[in-house]
DNA sequence: GCGCCGATGGAACGTCGTTCCAATGTATTG
DNA sequence: CAATACATTGGAACGACGTTCCATCGGCGC
């Protein structure tokens, strides 16, 4: 093929017109995913869409597990990189909160991406964006741990939950209302007296507002700090009087 | 092979000594994925161990999807059939929630297995047993799905956190604290300018007891669920007078 | 005792992640 | 400028997977 070419580059290692590159990679791996899905991310698929074999990705990326954490880590800092400057910690963790949901919902296979890889980058980057706003909120050091781990915990999980809404229905080809619609069916001819409070919500499902739910989840979870930082002053208030 | 003979059963479906069964194979299920972790199960394993062939197991099981869901939802319906008749709804959620944490601590997979199956059986057993306590609380209707999802999530993600660690470890062939201690490691080599809250927690990783975390993040959204009670019986009685 | 029919289990198919290596094209050397 | 050294490439090949298919078999009704 004629059209490659060699390419001086500043730094001198780059050796041809759209070489392959860790880079490339990536971003070709998260156009995949988000076209077709968890599934859609094969060695076969990129190696063609980057007019390569498959063994030539090998000389950039290790395997297939940490391609997926490389091309989870580039949306999720895509995500937690904007200034929060002047906003109190609350309206910093509702806005980081709101942002990581809407992440997820975009590229749902961020969050089984990140379920799989703990104590990795991206979840280091997610668990330091959450724990600067709880620091300035005054929690004390034996508490943050706990604290931090209840809010990521529940904005990954409620993220992970919606994103797995969407993934089982593109498998089952119906759409998201549709596929919430089969849920709420399902629910709706469980055994009531073993499962009311489930039969109750079956049909809220197809109305209520994802977000909404989810910011309160986080309002609930922002009181509770609220609640320990009183009971702690006051505590010191009457112990120092 | 002469070992097999007839046998009458009661409900008369029954053909062979050790027939192949719906029960049978999803304990056998059970037994690889707590042996060989969530890849040990494979049709072809557990054929071997059922004295069989994979494309025997098809006429009990759809896929290998509805299989995991399946041994999920047998140890998950094990956990929760536990009654906890007289103890305060506080008491009832802190107990529910320690359970599943043990249970997913011992049957790491099952973590996984959950949140690919959201609104599926195993999964609604977990909503309900929930969603009881919560009610017993007196959370109005338009604040329970916020509640029990933040409840929900939090246990399921510490659980499932919890056990992806165990399962990383396993896969790296290391023992649990050696896991640990590696990621600890990877931590404290982070830019401390980019990362000071995780190099500050690094240390804690290897001595910090995971149940007591766990527990110190339930009590963190009782507390949550308790202010915003408080605060609606304020303002009942301030409107009342 | 015989034939029927569902249950069975092993072979086979297509796809996957991964490995391997001959061929390619770049950089260095004479 | 020609020849050599070497890293990169890409396609073939491997073993294992989920799943399908179908010849065979075993228990039941006649």
């Amino acid at each position: 093929m004629s059209r490659c070419s060699m390419v001086r580059h500043a730094g001198g290692t780059r050796r041809r017109l759209q070489a392959l590159s860790r880079e490339r990679i990536i971003e070709a791996s998260i156009d995949l995913l988000d076209s077709s899905g968890e599934d859609g991310l094969t060695f076969r698929a990129l190696s063609e869409r980057l007019s390569t074999g498959p063994g030539a990705i090998y000389g950039h990326i290790p395997n297939k597990s940490e391609l997926l954490i490389a091309a989870c880590d580039s949306i999720v800092a895509r995500a937690l990189n904007v200034s929060s400057a002047g906003a109190t910690p609350e309206a910093t963790i509702r806005g980081l909160a709101l942002r990581l949901f809407d992440t997820i919902d975009a590229h749902p296979w961020v969050g089984s991406a990140l379920s799989r890889a703990p104590g990795r980058l991206p979840m280091v980057r997610i668990l330091e964006s959450i724990a600067r706003p709880v620091c300035a909120l005054g929690v004390p050091d034996e508490e943050q741990w706990a604290t931090v781990g209840a809010l990521l915990n529940y904005i990954l999980g409620v993220g992970g939950k919606n994103a797995a809404n969407g993934q089982l229905a593109r498998t089952l080809g119906l759409d998201r209302s549709d596929f919430l619609g089969s849920v709420s069916a399902a629910w709706s001819e469980l055994d009531p007296a073993e499962y009311p409070f489930t039969q109750s919500v079956a049909g809220q499902l197809l109305t209520h507002d994802d977000r909404a739910d989810f910011l309160a989840g986080i309002d609930l979870i922002l009181r509770g700090i609220d609640s320990s930082r009183r009971s702690r002053a006051a505590k010191a208030g009457a112990s120092r009087r």
